[in-house]
DNA sequence: TCGGTTCGCGGAATCGGTTCGACAGAAGAT
DNA sequence: ATCTTCTGTCGAACCGATTCCGCGAACCGA
């Protein structure tokens, strides 16, 4: 079931085929109504790798996400489900690389093997050596997030440092004068992993600008640490009355401290965030934050499909400042 | 930088490349050594496109998911974790298929432009097209989940139906009366969603061999789903005294309805489920419930693995039926 | 009727690997 | 000295598409 099988059926030769169904040229219709008879009835489909070697394009692209053993966060999940969205939306396949380590053989692969025709790197540190092996090697690639130094790259991100600096103010308006930070794992932070270090840049600049007195912790990513770190955070800073927070999977561990505790939100604690949308809505209360847009994905697709047509085009980059929605989980500061 | 480059610059021909590289035939231990010296100055990797064209594999793996629109839940995507993880441990890559619907173009492509020598499928369902469709093409699957007819294909699952029907057990053990089965959504159980379907058998038979009385009841796979669930549950069926679910995702808002009612767990009302381990870990309380190994998406590979290299064995199938771990949210029935 | 244009199609090269058959030269057997 | 057997390498075919070049027939205006 080749091209050359349809085209002996058909009576016509293999290029006319290939012609009729790319229509770079013309076929006469009775011709092209036979051979799309005969591939109808043999449900023929070209041949991916055959194509590709001619072609020198995949029609594939590679997203590379964090080793399997790091749990994705919710926002990572719709990051990954966007971008395989958006790919399917124009006929592109998604390869992926569960990649964090240096010397990743499943990205050596992807990169150096032509196995794709550009790729989207997740989760992505300020120092980042897959970048650069990135740019060694001339694939068109987008990050979501960005490194340290962003200039020459393709890239979407959401600006970390404004939206808690936003949550941080929105505090402050509505009378909180001790903020904590509840920021990632400190194996994160310790990593330079971006969104966590700029998280820390924009709260503490908020915080000094509205001449506060900030407190900023370390959570691990899940339930139990965010359980573990409120108590610590009640213990050590019991003067806090409102917490922002980047650590979507945290919160829940969060919450449940608080209600332990007594402590009901948002009368005796406000908590303010960034995180998924649908996230947000279903935390009960619904959560006040700064949505990030899953759709994400999709831009970086967008753009990395741009960078493929030209390689050439300066890079662009994206900033995404999505509004803060008040949900419930913020109130005035209670009065002593 | 292709095998022929690699060759003149070696001075040999292009077979003998191949042949130092793949170790098919014996090339003098001097020649190897000057061939590996230019491929490591060049940084040399084949073409996969080439390679899959000539060998008639690709060396990937397809995995179809669900569409982007549904969620995953906590589960489902440990699977996909898991599965990409063992396919890297083997070398292989992993394509993304998110296809429900019945004639997905990206499904197609995989099955049928030979992309993938073999396809991992989440999610089926009991009578499911994108099975027989398979079939038809001859290409090597393996199902998480089976349909209804599982005799002829290769599949792991868990035996929903068993660890539901032990659910009830270990509540009628406690004393427990009236117990309640919280489903998967709706639209699940009328698509003939089979762990849905399965879990409905296992309860329904479980309850009548104990002479309980049980309500089923299904439930939106979210928070808010479960928090309308457990209210309507409370109202129609005050007397449930014990809840047995697979809805991972309902728990949340099951959960807090039962708090804002002020219903105490394990106190007043027991809860045994079906989840992935690290997510029955991190309840609050940890949650009693048949730990689903997300190791599955291991064998899963292994099984296809198998498939690939020896087509005509007869197929193997994997039914897990993990233990239930003993956690605090199942307890004595209350005494009235 | 003739030269030129257009239309529709076939032939053959090409992409970059793998693999089979052949072959030269050295080594060993008789 | 001749025949056989290895060893190590090369050349060429092949996988299944795409695409450039060119050819014959039809068509058209003069």
């Amino acid at each position: 079931m080749n091209i050359g099988e349809i085209a002996r059926r058909a009576g016509v030769s293999r290029s006319t085929v290939s012609y009729a169904l790319s229509g770079k040229r013309v076929v006469s219709e009775e011709t092209r109504q036979r051979i799309q008879a005969v591939i109808d009835e043999l449900d023929y489909r070209p041949n991916a790798a055959a194509r590709a070697l001619k072609e020198g394009r995949t029609r594939t692209l590679g997203l590379v996400i964090p080793p399997a053993s790091l749990r994705l966060t919710d926002m990572q999940l719709g990051f990954v489900a966007s971008v395989v969205e958006a790919a399917a939306r124009v006929d592109l396949d998604v390869l992926l690389s569960p990649s964090g380590g240096d010397h990743d053989r499943s990205f050596e692969r992807i990169v150096s093997g032509r196995r794709v025709d550009g790729v989207i790197l997740m989760e992505i540190r300020l120092e980042d050596e897959r970048v650069t092996r990135l740019q060694q090697t001339g694939l068109p690639f987008v990050t979501i997030g960005h490194t340290a130094h962003p200039q020459g790259t393709c890239w979407v991100d959401v600006d970390y440092a404004t939206l808690i600096a936003r949550c941080v103010h929105h505090l402050a308006d509505l009378g909180h004068r001790h903020i904590a930070l509840i920021n990632r794992s400190a194996e994160l932070v310790a990593a330079g992993y971006g969104p966590a270090q700029r998280a820390l840049t924009g709260f503490t600049e908020a915080v000094a600008q509205r001449g506060l007195t900030g407190v900023d912790m370390c959570c691990a990513d899940d339930a139990p640490g965010g359980e573990s770190c409120l108590e610590q955070l009640r213990e050590q800073h019991p003067e806090v009355t409102a917490i922002a927070t980047i650590n979507e999977a945290a919160l829940p561990g969060i919450q449940r401290a608080l209600e332990r505790a007594g402590v009901a939100v948002p009368r005796d604690m406000s908590i303010a965030g960034v995180a998924a949308r649908h996230w947000a809505e279903d935390f009960r209360p619904p959560l006040t934050a700064a949505d990030v847009p899953t759709e994400m994905g999709n831009h970086a697709v967008d753009l990395l499909l741009e960078r493929i047509a030209t390689p050439d085009a300066p890079p662009r980059h994206l900033l995404l400042t999505p509004p803060i929605s008040l949900r419930s989980t913020t109130g005035p500061a209670p009065t002593r």
